[in-house]
DNA sequence: CTCATAAACTTGACTACTCAAGGAACTCTC
DNA sequence: GAGAGTTCCTTGAGTAGTCAAGTTTATGAG
């Protein structure tokens, strides 16, 4: 099997293995999962801690039926509310509330912990979690679903 | 945002990424996802092209009952069958049909052209993809689920 | 031999998405 | 100012996995 191949397919399973890992820790401790961490942190770096659900799906690489559906569970435990846009009926904005805020920060802590934990020395050589991040940056997956 | 936090989040990003390319092509041209692909490319690599549904589960970091629905379609459509183990009634192995050994070997072609694309020069050089290989292993996924 | 425990697998109920279709509201052209 | 087309969002149906519980078979201890 070519080296190309055989990345591609450490790839996946290393994502399967971090995204377990984030989902138990943050389960375990904030009652979340690893995409509605994510999801609430794109929120919160918004300005005004809010954004159209089509943006919002951009950002996360979802479909904005994806979106919809994510967010149904965090309003239902009231860390994101819908505000309408008075301009435009059609929008109907993801907001952050302030119980929303004050947890994202906690979770935020924990995903910190956790990405230090799996990046940790001494595996882990200080200038190795760029350059990881910069290859993963060519790989694609940031901006628009094409 | 740490490093590490930002890199573990563009991980999960680039993973998607890859998954939709290889689930287009593989399913386009083949009729499989990148999860089917996986499952007949390790059945292909086990002596006899067969395996253990339990070991089947832990090479694919899928729990047990992730394997036996995975393998329902791809029995349906001849690529595997079913054998029984002589000794141990409990167990049935996944068997490679020679349909299958066939099939995985065309999808196999498509795969290894779908990675040299996404591994393409000029944004990867020569040495970069089997150094990216080497930290995606350091994050672990190979092996048994903990 | 018998009983307790463990292993291999399946099944039901759930979550988290996808796509395709559709409703409502906006915008543009004449 | 009336359609025609476009955008935003939701919904129904389907796929791919999870976990917990259950069945069947094997094994080891007395």
């Amino acid at each position: 099997m070519s080296d190309a191949l055989d990345t591609a397919l450490r790839l996946v399973r290393a994502q399967a293995a971090l995204v377990r890992r984030f989902d138990a820790r943050l389960g375990g401790l904030h009652g979340v999962s690893l995409a509605d961490f994510t999801l609430l942190l794109r929120l919160g770096q918004a300005p005004g801690g809010r954004m159209r659900r089509v943006d919002l799906a951009e950002a996360l690489g979802l479909t904005a039926s994806g979106v919809t559906r994510a967010l149904v569970p965090l309003e239902r435990i009231g860390l994101v509310t819908r505000e309408p846009d008075v301009r435009d009926a059609r929008v109907a904005y993801a907001s952050l509330t302030g119980t929303g805020r004050a947890r994202l920060k906690e979770m935020l802590a924990t995903a910190e912990e956790t990405a230090e934990d799996l990046f940790a020395a001494p595996a882990w050589g200080e200038e190795e979690v760029p350059l990881l991040a910069s290859l993963l940056t060519r790989l694609g997956g940031t901006g628009p679903r094409t």
